[in-house]
DNA sequence: GTCATGATGTGAACGCTGAACACATAATGA
DNA sequence: TCATTATGTGTTCAGCGTTCACATCATGAC
């Protein structure tokens, strides 16, 4: 990329963009910051005067995807139509966009939940917790979920959508073609862990 | 370390044990080939006479780790002692070893399934995957669990167990002291997804 | 307008890394 | 005994993160 001016005028932002699109296609170790430099066209230094090592560099492309992972989640969820049990549906739809996600963008997956030295800020709304908050409630609302499971109900759905997409992220458990089937199952099971349907 | 002979006698061994223990202490990262070789006290080219190149060696370290959580569950199965439901009890043990193997070493953890280019062997038994395998055979034989769910009873434990367990080492989702409460609320999960009890 | 000041980008270092190379040394077996 | 093979050494190379003095530009005070 090359530039007119000395001044690059929205480097930060340019800086987090080339860097998940290197984690996409590459990974977090992907991510050097000589390589984000040569990409955006900047020298290696400028870098650091926007941020104060490569670490919180990483930090904020991981924090950009689990804004996106969170992102297909709502949509998912707001793409269920209306109609009886619409909260039940709106539930696995979140799940399997969460496993989608992992298996359309394992890069960004696995850099979402990358120990990045400083744990993340819960504060990163709309975040997957938030998500699945709101449509937990929708569900005691209706009656479809029992009071006496929604303080444990989060827990579940996170855990084991979230292992499902770990695990087929890593490559053991399934083979990638049959990742519908195994969602199905994992859905199914939540779904007998909470007494729905 | 120092040494008296040339040769070392069993170098690639004790690589593989300083590399686990760097792991233990700072995580996948700390692994270099030139820190290891300081450690054990040898040339770091002395290392490539063993790992083709250091992606090898952390898979090798990855693959340690996995048979360590492999041992840590067949442990807390087989300490559970004889009774009416002890398969359910051994299921549930195991569970929590696999979490609590993620809380108490959360270095060999992350490593255990960390990305190192190659996927995993399935091979490499005593695995986690025979031991889970064999419990809900033993669970379907005592009767506590319908043939129905056992196809998509490995999939159902697995995932939610080790959701939590990563979760819990990536630092969000719970705060470390209720860990234990957390897998409670999962174990518990499971067994009604299951229909045990 | 002009000019000091602070923000932002440059280029050249530093020490670290993974890896390859020729070479040194030791073990093995014909 | 001696060639062959396995294993460890020392050096070298390019690439990395990071720092530093310096260059360039935008901004606001006068």
């Amino acid at each position: 990329m090359s530039r007119t001016t000395y001044h690059h005028g929205n480097l930060k932002h340019e800086v987090l963009i080339a860097a998940t699109r290197k984690v996409e296609s590459g990974g977090m170790d992907a991510v050097t910051a000589r390589e984000i430099a040569r990409e955006v066209g900047v020298a290696p230094a400028a870098i650091y005067r926007h941020f104060p090592d490569v670490h919180h560099l990483k930090a904020a492309v991981s924090q950009d995807a689990r804004q996106r992972l969170a992102a297909a989640m709502i949509s998912a969820r707001d793409a269920v139509p209306e109609g009886s049990g619409r909260s039940v549906d709106q539930l696995a739809a979140a799940g399997r966009a969460y496993v989608d996600f992992a298996v359309r963008e394992p890069g960004l997956f696995n850099a979402a939940f990358a120990d990045c030295g400083a744990p993340p800020d819960h504060e990163d709304d709309p975040s997957a917790w938030g998500v699945l908050t709101s449509v937990l409630d929708d569900l005691v609302a209706s009656g479809d979920l029992s009071p006496d499971l929604r303080q444990d109900a989060p827990l579940i759905c996170w855990t084991s959508v979230h292992g499902l997409a770990s695990l087929v992220s890593f490559g053991v458990l399934p083979p990638v073609e049959d990742v519908g089937a195994a969602t199905d199952a994992v859905v199914h099971g939540v779904q007998r862990a909470l007494g729905l349907r």
